[in-house]
DNA sequence: CGTCTATTTGAATGTACTCAAAAGCGGTGG
DNA sequence: CCACCGCTTTTGAGTACATTCAAATAGACG
């Protein structure tokens, strides 16, 4: 739970009352290499914060190939926010990539704190902002960046994810074969 | 004011003292065919609700030529939200394709409704959540369809937009080039 | 009517993909 | 400790997708 606090702390500060509501609502959930808390189809139930490991979210095209949409790793969220607001189906995977520590807060209970509590609101809608700019500044650079620039970037902007991830995720995240993201780090490495 | 209110009705609808403190905060601003609410480098100072009209924000990448993050329309929000946080130069360009109406909420108004309603928290944060929503499934759409899939999904899903935007604009936005945007243009119709 | 911008076309080029196969790299069990 | 398995990474040849550049055509607006 410390993590969970620590995190909220960024924002604003939760009182003793606001600890005490999160942390009788909050489920620890321990997680293996692999497993899936979200399949395509299913209804995501929960809001998942990682308190250790990495996970990912992922969509597959009408191909059948995996384009990897978002990384999780301490301290980050991780849900398929439409499906969870509409009751919908998801159209994402999310699988743990290491052994993860998460937890969990579902409808029932993140209702009830942020119609108790007007703090979450307020840090729950900065946490979406954050991560809206990071996906706006995404795109542009997807939009962008050729793929050797696009990799160069992700090198930089996530440098501790380089050497948790096998380069096929990067590759499926930046939306190129990893065929291709082998030669591109051919050419990278000819360069010096 | 009346496509302000409604707008945030749709949400958790807004009592007579939060309309009139909305009210009495929000500014209008017309502003003309390609005329700039926000020029790269200056700080973004307002969020712009449009009333009418059509606005795009966009980048311009280190070999100068432009992509557009985002088109609004009637009832959409637009603002560099990273550098209106965080008081940052912005990176982006937001200019009016059609003369537009705005309802502008500066730093100051935005925090004191925050701050004494709960309700704009709230709002605010479901709104950005959807924004968040869609702005993912761009990404995927974007990394996984080929040019002419991107452009069919575009025509569906924002099909009054089509009407109202010269072609440029919408390659820009699918980051492909003007010329190959004809191409692939041309190749659809002669399927019909 | 003239000007400015958007759109189309074509040829040459470059970027990225496909498919197939080989090589590398852990982990696991015998 | 070695052999094997599954997965990742690399390589290469051929192909497809998208860009560049230049120029012609078409539309929109004052």
């Amino acid at each position: 739970m410390d993590n969970l606090i620590t995190h909220f702390n960024q924002y604003l500060p939760l009182n003793e009352l606001e600890v005490e509501a999160l942390g009788i609502r909050v489920i620890e959930k321990t997680i293996k290499r692999r497993q899936f808390i979200l399949n395509k189809g299913d209804t995501c139930r929960h809001y998942s914060f990682v308190s250790s490991g990495l996970l990912r979210k992922y969509a597959i095209d009408k191909n059948g190939c995996e384009f990897n949409i978002q990384f999780a790793t301490e301290n980050q969220w991780i849900q398929d926010l439409g499906s969870f607001n509409n009751n919908t189906p998801s159209q994402f995977y999310i699988e743990a990539i290491e052994p993860s520590i998460l937890f969990q807060l579902d409808k029932n209970s993140l209702l009830y704190l942020l119609q108790n509590f007007p703090k979450f609101d307020r840090n729950f809608r900065v946490i979406m902002e954050n991560k809206f700019i990071n996906l706006e500044n995404r795109i542009f650079q997807n939009i962008s960046l050729s793929a050797e620039e696009g990799y160069k970037k992700f090198l930089n902007e996530y440098p501790e994810l380089y050497n948790r991830l096998p380069n096929t995720q990067i590759a499926s995240y930046l939306g190129i074969t990893p065929e291709f993201l082998s030669k591109v780090r051919r050419n990278i490495s000819l360069k010096d």
